[in-house]
Formats: C-alpha cells, structure tokens, sequence
DNA sequence: CTCGGCCTACGAAGAGGTTCGTAGGAAAAC
DNA sequence: GTTTTCCTACGAACCTCTTCGTAGGCCGAG
C-alpha cells in the first residue's frame, strides 16, 4: 500500500464535488457530473467504493443511500499533486515551477498584485 | 490518438537524460537510469520503442545503436504538465496554483527575491 | 568458421484505472 | 401483494503503463 495514495483523474472529479458539498450521496455525485460527462451512475458508484477502500474517502452507512465525505482537504490533496508533479517534471525544484507558470501563464496586472502579496507573507514567515 | 501525448514518468525520466545530452542511444540512456534505479536495458529499449511511436522522440537509424532525439523541448512538456495538473486540480487557475505553491512550500529569501524579479519581468510585459 | 557481445524487435504478463452490465435486496407506488 | 424504483455489490472487459524474457541479426575476436 502506498503511504499516500494518489487521487486518479476521475477520483479527482468525484472528490471535487464532495469539498463543494461536505458530504454527498453516490445519486448526489453523479447528478453533478453527468451534467457536464457521459457516464453512467454505476461507474460512480464503482470509483466511489474503490474511493473508500483506498481511504480517500469515507462512507457512513447509516442511510440506505451511504453518504461519503472526502478524507483529505482539497488543500492537502492539491501539495500531494503538486509534489508528484515536483519531483517528475521540475527536479523537485518549486521555484522553477513558479517561473515556469509566470513565463508561461501570462497573468493579469491584478493577479501580479495577488502574488506580490503573498510573497511579502511569506517573506514574513522566512525572517523570523 | 491524442493531439498531444503526455509523456508518462518512466518517459520523462528517459526524456530528462535526452534534454541533457541532446541525443543518445539507448545504451547511453541506460547508463544513466540504471546508475540510480534497477532496470532492465530491454525495458529502456522497450520504452524509446514506444515514444518513438507516440511521436516523443525522433529516430535516426543510420546507425546500428539507433540515436534518439526529443521531440519537444523540456519547456514545452512542462507546460503541458503544468497545463493538465492545473484542469485537473486547480479549476484552471494559474493563480490559485502558484498561491498554493507559495503557501505550502515555504521558499528562501533568495528564492522569494528571485519570484520578485520574475513578476516586475511579467508585469512589464501586461504593461504594454 | 564459430563464438561472444551488442543491437533491435516482439510478445506476454501483471498492475492500475475506468467503464458498465447484471444481480439482489429493500422500500415505495400502485 | 405485486410491480417499479432506487440502492449496493460484483465481476468482467478493456485500455495504458511498465517490466522483462526470448529470439534473431550483425560484427569482430579467437
């Protein structure tokens, strides 16, 4: 078993919809996503139980309908991506993630501002 | 087939030694790999096979070690990387992304500076 | 000429992810 | 009470990724 068990895309989907809604149904998940997807609800149902066995999520029986609720915060989830992604792409280098965004992404003068302060915060935090 | 194929980890590792040395033989790249991972030349071998089919690499054959090359530059599959973490996991926000960097991985003051930099560069750029 | 070494090609196996059909039970509708 | 509806549980199929064993060709050393 690995230590941290990565969400896979489709797990991602199903998760983003519980961190909306705190907890959710199997029928609640897929009525969201088959709004935008193809699929059918005993796909959901499948990945939402494989969910539960990796301990992505976790499921309360008491109701005929199992309400889920994810396990890991969207926050936490996002710093184990990021990490994977760290490691395989940018030498596990953060800073050449960032310049690689900034070069790329072409951001707004707003977002730039947004930046500037989170820098000034965290430049808080390493001082001391 | 995919517009763009995402090379998976065990290519970019393969990637990763071609962006170093520009080109090389399958032996050369298994010099590399197999100094800090156990594996199998035919299990390289099997792999450049394969990204050459995808269209990740180029094939010279004059020779009889037949001698790869990347297909794309290691800029342009970062921000494909980048481009599919970013749907899948941050909405599409690039900002949201680099805030989260920057929260959760607490960077030097140089390091800082040097965003710092990157941003007065970009913001030149949105001032037109 | 034959053997050893290095090369490519290929096939197969196993793991993980995604999809969906079918079955069975329980509760609601008729 | 029977039928319809909604739920869970499985199992199977299919695809991709990764791994490696085996086979066959070529070439230089002996």
């Amino acid at each position: 078993m690995r230590s941290t068990t990565q969400p896979t895309p489709a797990e991602l989907e199903i998760l983003d919809v519980l961190w909306e809604q705190k907890k959710a149904t199997v029928r609640e998940v897929f009525e969201v996503l088959s709004r935008h997807r193809s699929t059918q609800y005993t796909t959901i149902l499948k990945l939402m139980q494989i969910m539960q066995e990796k301990g992505l999520v976790t499921r309360d029986e008491k109701e005929k309908a199992h309400v889920y609720r994810p396990k890991f915060s969207r926050s936490q989830t996002r710093t184990q991506l990021v990490g994977t992604l760290l490691e395989r792409a940018f030498r596990g280098s953060a800073l050449s993630l960032v310049q690689h965004v900034l070069e790329t992404k072409p951001a707004t003068r707003e977002e730039l501002d947004e930046i500037r302060k989170m820098i000034d915060k965290a430049a808080e935090g390493v001082k001391k």
